[in-house]
DNA sequence: TATTGTTATACTCTATAACTATA
DNA sequence: TATAGTTATAGAGTATAACAATA
């Protein structure tokens, strides 16, 4: 059982037969919500926000963030079309290939990308601050572990 | 610590550092791909298997979808005239007032919600099968009681 | 031939604003 | 006036298909 202290029980509300699917979805519902509202507070959408995080990490491809985000080449196009005028992003060339581009943040899109970060993280922190620190610690384990099975099976995000 | 049985930790790929918050962002892009594939070998989108999801539970009228759904009621006729061209769901008039509409499934509407429900569940409950049920039957309970949290303080989904 | 990226087109989903009809 | 729903318009995000340029 899960270390029930007192509260967790909201009124009258007691989660009675949550199976674990649904549960997942609604903490996926919650998650989104916390990153769409997040984002709509740094005048970002979800995606533009999710591609400036990648960004934080290097200079990408079109590719490789089509590859990365699980969608086709064009449509990053599209994307990189928006970021780039709104100056959050830019092209430039790659020395050794001609056919090639290299994305990489701006001055305020990384600005942003690293203010979105923050905010989004502290507010997903809080999401398990009301589990005990030794709960907080398992959650964080096994969602680590369910992740780590599912990279290996295929079908994630590479980023 | 989490029952790390052997084989959690993927070749090479220690879940090193990573943080609840990134951990819920990978766990929610799991999730999400997991319930669009399924969505879209039932020939759905997902936000139309959500709604026939939705319509499981009985009758609904258009304004109280897009309270649900967090959209504005605009969003919702759309999303029923195409559910509706598509056979799955359909308008009524209500009775007692001449403004309202009342959402129902079709019988094909009714079976696709079935099936797709079905599936999702099933996929969703893999993710989860590598944890001991002694960890499962945890980590049930502790998303139960964030998302029992964040339902009364606010802005989640109220359906 | 394979890869990188773009253009053109169409569809879904969403927001905002203005509107009708009924309560 | 408030509520239920629609229409019109605009924009983001995505897919497919066809294309250009380079490797």
């Amino acid at each position: 059982m899960v270390a029930a202290g007192p509260g967790c029980v909201t009124d009258g509300v007691h989660d009675a037969e949550m199976d674990v699917a649904t549960g997942l979805v609604q903490l996926t519902g919650l998650v989104q919500g916390i990153y769409t509202r997040v984002s709509e507070r740094h005048d970002l959408t979800p995606v533009q926000a999710r591609l400036l995080c990648v960004l934080l990490g290097g200079p990408r491809g079109m590719a490789e963030l089509a590859r990365c985000f699980g969608v086709e080449k064009a449509a990053l196009t599209g994307l990189m079309n928006r970021a780039e005028r709104r100056g959050l992003a830019q092209r430039s060339s790659v020395p050794g290939d001609r056919r090639a581009v290299q994305v990489t943040l701006t001055d305020a899109g990384r600005q942003a990308a690293i203010a979105f970060h923050a905010e989004v993280s502290a507010e997903l922190g809080h999401l398990t601050s009301q589990l005990t620190p030794h709960d907080r610690e398992l959650f964080r384990g096994m969602t680590a572990e369910i992740i780590a099975r599912c990279r290996t099976s295929s079908l994630s995000d590479t980023c």
